[in-house]
DNA sequence: ACAATCAATAGACAGTGTCTATAATGGATA
DNA sequence: TATCCATTATAGACACTGTCTATTGATTGT
């Protein structure tokens, strides 16, 4: 993949037309032609469907097209970070997209009051995500599923239960543990960045149960409002649970997960080592 | 700046030397360095400060690292989009990260019953966001601000003011309105992604305020927890308060956002044409 | 001083993007 | 029905580019 070729995909759907995409991208009509179809021996895909009049994208083009789209504003993106001066120093902190609202931002209010001088930035993601940014240097710290990692990379602060929520009003809500059978006829919202999901996922599907998934969001608060507002229940990690939603145990599904602060993959620069050290001591001490 | 420059780059930041680098890409070390020359040439700026034992990133390199990373990302998801067969229809919807859970979860389970086999995917995102991918045809619909488009583009729902939200014992949280002058020692938290962002910094400059800005997230779910937590106040529109903290009026701050249900750019499948129409009236009728 | 290691440079060459010219196809019009 | 027009595909020539082998230059360790 090339990313002259995306510029010469995307011109052809823009206009419509090899012809007029090829004055667009400043070369002749036949350049264009072989450029488009190199791109789709590459991807091994046709984009295009070619008429005498015009030209249509294939279902696949148009799967393609966000996607070509990304990788041009991505490169975009890239250029511009390398023109902007390299910002002033702060703490960089990677927050689980499924830690509890609640949780962090009490910690950080706490923190706050440790280290009121202290410049924070939270950012959200996933464990890859989280790892990733880690290894990249763009995270400082990050709060993020603990696997046993070793000292110098992890500490353990502690590990909580997965549950099943409802609605308050949920003829299920009254019970502390409900089974597989009993959400055969219920709806599902699925928690698409879930650690668990494709346990979950077996865990109905072992025991025969399909219920129905048809609301799914990346997004864990919108996941449970939805749930309080009565769309249909999900799995959650248990500090997720707030007085909105009804919490019960799934009979059979005992997983949970280990929270742990990930550390600083290479020396910081000194102006935030105080802030830093602060900042671990603060999460080791206060998390439970 | 071409994908097969990035995956060079990549692969010296990875072992530390051009030498080694080009084993791991199947080409000789100056085939390889002359590519790193010719990548730093294309960008302009040096991503690789060179010594006999082994090679370091830049500053520039530093941050160029996880942009290039993305890219390279994204090539990989442009692939699978492609090599996955085309889904199963659903009804894609895309929400401005700023609208209310809780809205917009009582929205969706009062349109779960009116239309019980919808599939439905919520993504969130920013205005720009939300407008390139109706665009792209990867949304089918999107509620965002609007701004006065065209009746066969968006449908006007309603409008919201503006608040300042303060932990509820905060000395403040007793008043209905505040100034600026009122907030000057005061911790604040930046929403990295409020569509009035500028206006808010203006509204504080103008009048020779600067509250320390010591906290900023994307996420506003977690900046309305960390406020609730009292880690510090923010702008927030009307709909994102709730029990834990306490609105006030900025006094001299009218700014308001009115929202809008942004329509399908073009034709739907025609499976998901009656569930689209549904939705559509759905929110419609539903919205105030 | 010498050897080892590594990045940079030079020159030759195979591969590639691009051009001009032309062929093939389908739809519209007289 | 024949002709014209618009458009994409194909062919061949050529300038450009990525890659190779060979070599140079710099630094470090023995």
């Amino acid at each position: 993949m090339d990313i002259y070729l995306l510029r010469y995909f995307l011109a052809v759907v823009e206009t419509g037309s090899f012809t007029r995409a090829a004055d667009r991208a400043f070369v002749t009509q036949p350049t264009l032609s072989a450029g488009i179809k190199k791109l789709e021996q590459q991807l091994g895909h046709t984009l295009f469907e070619r008429t005498n009049r015009r030209v249509f994208l294939t279902d696949a083009g148009t799967r393609f097209l966000p996607r070509a789209k990304a990788i041009l504003h991505e490169c975009n993106m890239a250029q511009q970070a390398l023109d902007e001066a390299g910002n002033s120093p702060l703490l960089r902190i990677g927050v689980l997209t499924t830690l509890s609202n609640r949780k962090v931002g009490s910690l950080l209010a706490s923190f706050r009051e440790k280290a009121p001088h202290a410049a924070v930035e939270i950012v959200d993601g996933t464990e890859q995500e989280l790892e990733n940014r880690l290894e990249d240097r763009s995270l400082d710290f990050a709060l993020s599923v603990y696997r046993g990692e070793p000292e110098d990379r992890s500490i353990p602060l502690g590990s909580e239960p997965y549950v099943f929520i409802l609605p308050t009003d949920h003829p299920l809500a009254g019970r502390t543990r409900v089974g597989a059978q009993d959400l055969a006829e219920d709806y599902m919202i699925v928690r698409s960045r879930c650690e668990v999901l494709s346990e979950t996922s077996r865990y109905f599907t072992d025991r025969n149960v399909r219920p129905r998934l048809v609301y799914r969001t990346p997004n864990d608060s919108r996941a449970v409002a939805m749930v309080a507002a009565g769309v249909g229940g999900t799995v959650v990690p248990q500090s997720l649970v707030d007085e909105r939603v009804r919490a019960v145990k799934l009979t059979g599904f005992e997983h949970e997960r280990r929270i742990g602060l990930f550390l600083p993959r290479s020396d910081l620069p000194t102006e935030t080592l105080s802030a830093a050290e602060a900042f671990k001591s603060h999460v080791r001490d206060k998390w439970a």
